[in-house]
DNA sequence: GATGAATGAGGGTTCATTCAT
DNA sequence: CATGAATGAACCCTCATTCAT
């Protein structure tokens, strides 16, 4: 928080990991190269490695910055308000809004990023991401707990499970309305926020205390 | 349907989906190369260009193969039971068997297979595959319908939104459960069979027709 | 030694792997690139990588029809002759031939060819490079033992260390030769193959029964 | 000699070439990166360019000051005795310390240091090495004159013609039993030691006045 | 109809070297 | 003087695809 000087590093870094977050969201990850990147980023593609040790570290330089920001997002939810339901809602718009700005590493949590506790090889950067998502977790952990003592969300739930099985059901849920936003469109007259407005409260009625919410 | 005669053509782009389909699954569908296929087929990788235009259609063919048993997957699915839940539930471990076998395919549900209505490059087994799908879609309007009149289902929902969440939320709940596997089972200790039976039994509350359910 | 037809894939082996053979020679195998084989061969350069996995193994191919001839060299040198002296001379320049023919092979055998007892990473032809270099290894056993029950060579030597012992000699005798023959040709006005035939007489001398020969 | 004033220069040249000389006896001359050369120098990999021409004339420096050393080495080897065997054994002994602290060097005397008398880009380290290994030979000259005059030495031989035969015999009896010493252990029940112990008594062998030494 | 043969284009990565500051 | 920053050129290798036979 005090030592300046050193930054200039960083803006090189920035230019470059910026330049391959486009790439990477308008083409995805595997379809971008290391050429593609040293193009947009107006670097020579050896300059690249100079800043990183390889594509995979710059990779996971761009997980973990999208991580933290995931962080943010649901830590910002959590904390303006106080209803179970608006706190809920704040959180899964926090998520489009995440999956809109790293499409690419959407696909990342639900595909890739195993975190294969045999495996050795792991980039400190890749440990950081992890940690990061506990944080996330955690802060879930406490959001149910408060909903279920405030008796909005059931108390028969069993807390860690579910956190997970609400990962996988919204992402899911907008992946799908992301990828078939068209076919939605035209299926059902839905626009992509409402369809997932609808889809929103069906998964928070999984959750309510009675059925009357939703 | 009816047409015999040039069935030996037939045999010949089996034998090389099939081949295909052993590597995709085994590997992925990035890391499988034309040769990789060419060797386990058994022809040569010329060959595999009399049968298929390219490697696309070559995917095209298994994903519609793998739409085609998805369709019998939860036709079987529904045929079996009268009861809701039990063809819900049917319909979730169909998915998941699904899953098991076609994981390359599963994916492309998510991600890939953006039925692009403005594109004017289709594949004719892309519009099956696209066919294949809406079917599925009309027997699960029939389901919930069903179980709408039944009671079961809470009346209030719209069909088509409610059968395209579940399609987001299943697919997610069911990646997640593969993916992170050994996580779940150490964070949690639930196997993946007992996380996705507890996450199927979550989902299906959002619909039922009250809190009792579940 | 019979069937025939297959030939035409050794016909490009034999193109690449001659043009390879003919750049290491000039340039040493580090300093010859793939696309330096590639442009001397007349083919592409991924065609290279279909007729050899890899650099590597076109390595390998080289070593062991060098060391393959290397055998015919010795083994032709032995059935010449019967004299100890003559059969050791026709040895010596059937090195001579060897190394001028192979000269970066010549290398590898005082480099890099560690036999590396534990690696288990072995290409097949490194094996059959080895077997040769035992057969030739048992070939000058019987010349040597032949030697000495002639009376022509000492009887107090021994002869496994000798041999490895004639192997360094010999074949850093032939490398100074060869590397600093102009040197050699301007300080002692003697020319390479003068050089040569005073060094194989004063090595063979440390073999002799007694003092009078060389 | 005599001046001092710009030293400073040259302890950073030291260092950077110290720095040089661990790589290259660890790694080898053409593994080691100036990348690596400065992270162990602890200079700027721009700063070595300040200091040194090229990695060319880097390595020039480093091959002189082998030189040197070898000089010393054969010098002390001759002044520490007066009998022809033990000073010949002192030099052989001389020659595999040397081997050992300058393995990389060991290479170029037989390969490439080929002093090419045409070419005119000489750098002068590569000057003043070749000027030491003149010196070198003088004293090896002295020394086989003197033991032709003790009696010990064969008066038949031609003395530059054996030395250079030497080097090449003692330098290949060296590599080899440096690098195939598993094989050796395994073979013939021989450590690198006693190998090259034998080995050396039969290159004096070749040389000696009659056949009862060794 | 089946394939042996061939390849252009591109992948990630490394390296010795330069130059403005 | 020392270096942070940058790079052109090269490296080995892979891939989907084509075409004459």
């Amino acid at each position: 928080m005090a030592r300046r000087k050193k930054e200039p590093q960083n803006i090189h870094r920035k230019n470059i990991s910026g330049a391959a977050e486009q790439l990477f969201m308008k083409k995805g990850i595997e379809n971008t190269s290391m050429n593609d990147i040293a193009k947009e980023s107006g670097y020579s593609k050896a300059t690249l490695y100079v800043y990183f040790k390889n594509k995979e570290e710059l990779i996971s330089v761009l997980v973990l910055e999208s991580m933290q920001k995931l962080y943010d997002y649901i830590s910002r939810a959590l904390s303006e308000s106080d209803d179970t339901k608006e706190r809920y809602l704040k959180i899964c718009y926090g998520l489009v809004k995440y999956q809109e700005e790293f499409p690419f590493y959407f696909q990342m949590v639900l595909e890739t990023i195993n975190i294969d506790f045999e495996s050795t090889h792991f980039l400190p950067e890749e440990k950081a991401t992890f940690s990061i998502g506990e944080q996330i977790n955690d802060l879930l952990v406490t959001f149910l707990e408060n909903g279920i003592r405030c008796g909005q969300i059931r108390p028969d739930i069993e807390v860690l499970p579910t956190i997970y099985s609400f990962w996988g059901m919204l992402s899911g849920l907008i992946q799908i309305a992301t990828n078939k936003e068209a076919y939605i469109e035209q299926r059902m007259g839905k626009s992509k926020k409402d369809f997932l407005s609808y889809g929103f409260d069906l998964i928070y009625h999984s959750i309510t205390a009675d059925g009357r919410e939703a």
